[in-house]
DNA sequence: CCCTGGCACTCTTCGCACGCGAGTGCCAGA
DNA sequence: TCTGGCACTCGCGTGCGAAGAGTGCCAGGG
């Protein structure tokens, strides 16, 4: 095991390589850090840290960076959140409040944790899977042609032609539209299904064919999760990467383009925390030397989607991670409220 | 006046330049054209051009690069549209075919652009301004607030919440959903105001407030312009822009996140065909080393919208505008389709 | 009058040697 | 176990010289 000052030693390095970007020596440390130990015995304790591979060198000779593992160790143990002062709170919430949809709120928020990070921010708007339906409409657009359009506690819409088999008329369409929110107004797109299965017996044999294809059609926008956005900003800070500027960016941008991917890497972060995925432990190569900060957000207690940023793996951790916290917290209150 | 052959001469630097990324000398511009005279000869043609503030050097004895205004002169005078050939075309066609609602077709236009061109690409959501009403509804949510929803002919959805002033039953609700239906459906947002300023008068004097509210509501929607959206795609082939990085491409990334500076510099374009703006004409200093290739697009003979490309102004001006201009044409058929 | 070949000149780029400085590893001693 | 000292290794910046590409200008020929 490691002994305590060596972890200070890690630490040390660490909160230095982020601020000057350059390799840490012996010497410097023991400088700017109050160790109480000369430069060569923390020269020992970095030989220790190499062995077990939280430190690199990039050349014989030159200072020590942390690898992904030695981030790793760091976040982990050795800092904490680092939790945003009374000022920056205020100037959060007064932000997001201001939004006047969901549109808005999202694109409110990936602008402020762009900036309050400086890094790629990336929102997901609210999932459709865990929220409740607030209400579904019916519009006969002609005589064999429905729009069905699903309306979301989060104030998500989504809308879908739906081609019948055979006219429908008026007063079935509004009977449908009747019994369809009694039943699912309010409740969770989870339960929906068994909900709604034995409605089409209700109507006359004619309806019938239509009224499920209108069930299936509105089961499939429930269950279509892959229809979830995102929305990023703050690429403009990726020129602040390093100064090996187009082979560390262009896969990052690449990858920023695939939602798929981004989606994903949300997705996998399954902690109810703040989670910190660290160079090669993102699934996705481009990402292999960015970090990937994130939380769940949502309107009540419950998570109904992520955001986070997107930054260098040399990223001051505890600020960023304190700035996504905060900034999903407010977030949630601003959904629950609307 | 330019004699013919400085034109070939102008026409042969932008040429070679495009290609190469490179000043492009006397000698290796009469090696690669059959120009017919000798290096001597294009030297001075050269520097006539040169004189003329069509070509530059980046520093004495290097060769020369086309300026703004050549490239000016190039594409207005020396270079065609460069069409797609017909297996591009089928491509295009039937990648943009498999699109499944307004949101797809927009984002497959936007990976197609960006693939075709290998540069950033811009496309702007069908506007509502020129477009028809296809249907309006109307949603009681609770009893004093209601939701209102557009639908447009391009397949477009915009909600509004409407807070009422008075109860509104749901009598007066289907009535003034027929009401509104029957006179504003089918026709042009533009007409919408005239047709429906005496339809408070209808209804009993309890409803009128609410029934106003709705009205200014949707007028507010109709108008609200700069609620216009845009998405952008391949961004990540700005790292092909140059080698002194950083400092090209910062600004660039800065731009396209401000939507109203995309908004207006699409805006601007009015041309009918495909319009080029070169480096400094554009009014966004971030853009001043790239140009942008824009083109109206619309279901109809109309354009509603724009969609472009923003790349270096190094780029090939014909390849470009001839992808851009098959683009918008099979979007065009596509919106038209739907 | 325009084109051509030749020539001198200018700059950038590249390779190379060199010295400096930062940083390391190791060792002997407290 | 920590410390100071010392030799060693490299990367980086600098200066210099040669090479190469390109230009401008000039005198001669069609």
């Amino acid at each position: 095991m490691l002994s305590e000052r060596r972890l200070q030693v890690l630490r040390a390095i660490v909160q230095d390589y982020v601020g000057t970007e350059e390799p840490v020596g012996s010497k410097a440390l023991t400088e700017r850090h109050s160790l109480g130990v000369s430069p060569a015995t923390v020269r020992n304790d970095m030989a220790a840290l190499e062995e077990e591979g939280f430190i690199a060198q990039p050349h014989t000779s030159a200072g020590r960076i942390p690898t992904d593992k030695g981030y790793r160790l760091f976040v982990d143990k050795l800092a904490g959140v680092k939790p945003m002062s009374p000022p920056e709170r205020r100037a959060i919430q007064n932000f997001l409040e201001g939004a006047v949809d969901l549109d808005d709120v999202v694109a409110r928020t990936v602008r402020l944790l762009a900036q309050l990070t400086r890094q790629v921010a990336v929102v997901q708007y609210p999932s459709l899977t865990r929220s409740t339906v607030r209400h579904v409409e019916l519009l006969a657009l002609a005589p064999a042609r429905l729009m069905l359009v699903l309306i979301t506690d989060t104030g998500r819409v989504e809308q879908r032609m739906v081609d019948c088999p055979a006219p429908f008329g008026e007063a079935s369409l509004a009977d449908l539209r009747a019994r369809l929110n009694s039943r699912v107004a309010g409740r969770r797109f989870s339960d929906v299904p068994s909900l709604v299965e034995d409605l089409p017996e209700a109507f006359e044999a004619d309806d019938r064919g239509t009224v499920s294809t209108v069930l299936s059609t509105l089961l499939e926008t429930l269950v279509e999760e892959n229809e979830e956005r995102l929305m990023i900003g703050g690429t403009a800070n990726l020129t602040r990467f390093g100064h090996d500027f187009p082979l560390t960016i262009r896969p990052v941008l690449e990858a920023l383009e695939e939602q798929v991917v981004l989606l994903k890497l949300l997705g996998e972060a399954q902690d109810p925390g703040v989670t910190v995925r660290i160079g090669h432990e993102n699934a996705h190569e481009g990402l292999n030397s960015t970090s990937v900060v994130s939380v769940g957000y949502g309107s009540g207690g419950e998570a109904v989607a992520k955001l986070g940023v997107v930054g260098p793996t040399r990223m001051d951790y505890p600020g960023t991670m304190g700035a996504v916290r905060a900034v999903a917290r407010y977030v949630g209150q601003i959904l629950a409220e609307s």
